[in-house]
DNA sequence: CCGGAAAGTGTCAGTGACTGTCAATCATTG
DNA sequence: CAATGATTGACAGTCACTGACACTTTCCGG
């Protein structure tokens, strides 16, 4: 079996303990058992208990990054950004996705360490991101402002953020959820 | 002597513990050790390692909480961000607190859980924020809209986070690109 | 001045996340 | 089949943090 398969079997396991008892009240030792492995393995595959549910994180930031790096080089910073976003609207139209999301958020939300690490790694995202956007506006002759590209990115993930919190996982509610916030915080010139 | 005293001569401790040995390398043994106490003293003064680096964060949020309430209800949710930051802006005059924002600075950034902490402690403070701010709106009449709200706020601390990233300390420096950033993000109508 | 509550402290034992080490096992490859 | 490298479990150890209990100091009404 591969270490992502192992992995993910790990991961759904866990969740299922984080919802019944809550994340710390579950214990690196009942999930390791409750998979069948030892807790020195469980360690093995991920680096920390936090690492179970952040994953998924790690992977939408791949998503991201790679959406971002594919828009036109001419369009704006906040443009681009608002179209990166839309795979995880897109996503949320399967209601199989949609339940998971809804669960990985009930987790982290119901933990403020988590949601602590959950907000580092998206910070991490922030970092690179505006590397990445920095980097694209060298390219086009024009002179970045790094500090304003970092809130520019900041901005929008404030509203991802915003959305998420208030509004549901039912996509016809988060979309024009984002699109009302973003509209509202769009940059005068970026 | 006063608790408040107490928990400030362990922190000054402790913080030149953490510059010469790292984070996560100073054991609270050490800490407490080095204060005079033991390591359930330790933490009678402080709920975690964490809150030692944190409890500053904890009063700027007091303050910032103080100063967004004392700003005029009519003034737009983007002023009245911006105005509530002034004294982190004007804090900086000292250079004696100068210093030690820099040292904290260097701590925070250089553990990943700990930034992790400190931004879940800002993300709290930002709900409050907004709490606040609609219903401030609301006592003036207009309808506010949360959402929207929230993420004004976000972006402003992520203004705030991206300046006192990029610029140094220095107030010169520190204030010029707060407003560039705020500027450049300002919403359309809020 | 006294007796007793309240507050602060040390000690000890325990839990739980995480790490290093080592030996056994299992699969791969020559 | 044998050598080799990867995967694993068992075990011991560190460190953050908690609860329980006993002891001392402080303080306050009588």
């Amino acid at each position: 079996m591969s270490r992502r398969a192992v992995q993910s079997r790990i991961a759904r396991t866990a969740e299922a303990l984080f919802v019944a008892k809550g994340f710390e009240e579950t214990t690196v030792d009942e999930i390791a058992a409750a998979v069948g492995m030892s807790q020195r393995s469980f360690f093995r595959y991920f680096a920390s208990k936090d690492e179970v549910v952040l994953d998924s994180v790690e992977r939408l930031g791949e998503e991201l990054s790679a959406r971002l790096q594919a828009r036109p080089p001419g369009e704006s910073v906040w443009d681009s950004l608002r179209r990166a976003f839309d795979p995880v609207v897109e996503r949320l139209a399967d209601p199989a996705v949609r339940e998971r999301d809804r669960v990985l958020h009930e987790i982290v939300s119901a933990s403020p360490r988590l949601l602590a690490a959950y907000l580092g790694r998206l910070d991490l995202l922030q970092r690179s991101l505006s590397e990445l956007l920095v980097e694209r506006a060298g390219q086009s002759g024009v002179e970045p402002d790094a500090v304003v590209v970092r809130a520019i990115v900041g901005g929008a993930f404030a509203c991802l953020q915003a959305a998420s919190l208030h509004c549901g996982t039912d996509p016809e509610v988060f979309g024009p959820c984002l699109d009302r916030t973003m509209e509202a915080l769009r940059p005068v010139a970026a």
